[in-house]
DNA sequence: TACTTGCGCAACCGTTCAGTTGCAAATATA
DNA sequence: TATATTTGCAACTGAACGGTTGCGCAAGTA
């Protein structure tokens, strides 16, 4: 079983709990009323969160407000920030190269 | 079969081939010398990555060059933002809260 | 106390995933 | 032509997903 923020995000049911639940923290009841699905089905959601660690749990009396962690998301932006590292080198390297032929050709 | 960017980079070996493949294409073989699975499986992440068309192939003799599209590594960027957008306002709501008893008291 | 509400947990079901092995096709080479 | 290389495709396997229904427990409420 994976357990990380790529997974977390890669169903779009969980990427709209994230959404929404990014704004104010909601029990499962009142987030599975956004949705075509039981509050079972999102409560597994959001235990697949929690286990993603994108998500904590506060009690209160007989409900439980989800709220979102946002630290774990930057793990996303900081792979972004590598793969456009290297691609835009990509571009670079294909510079060198040009400009390597073009100075041959002088 | 759900065929979208963040399928696409929900599983570790897929975003490794992404970042190897991202300065210069590769074929099969070449790719899955840098992994302990067999070329199969490399193949079926690369035909993955087809259907999410963050890759093309360009065929070259006998080999097959795989090479990035970056173009739809762009809807991570946009989710990402339309989050940070959200998550960051959730602050300013609690600044109005905060201002709002603030007031109250006075 | 009896009833309702909100929730998690367990069992089940069909589908998808990530990997394997085996094989056929196409290309390059002897 | 015969052989080796590179690849895609198909079949299979065990595990995980995403959903369901059913149940039990704890917390409010009549």
């Amino acid at each position: 079983m994976r357990r990380d923020v790529f997974q977390a995000i890669a169903d779009p049911t969980r990427r709209a709990i994230i959404l929404l639940i990014a704004s104010q923290a909601m029990t499962p009841n009142a987030i599975a009323e956004h949705f075509d699905i039981t509050r079972q089905a999102v409560s597994k959601h959001l235990r697949i969160l929690t286990e993603c660690q994108l998500v904590k749990q506060e009690q209160a009396g007989r409900e439980i407000f989800y709220q979102l962690d946002g630290t774990k998301m930057q793990e996303i932006d900081k792979w972004l920030e590598e793969f456009k590292k290297i691609w835009e080198s990509r571009f670079n390297e294909l510079d060198k190269v040009l400009l390597t032929l073009k100075n041959n050709k002088q």
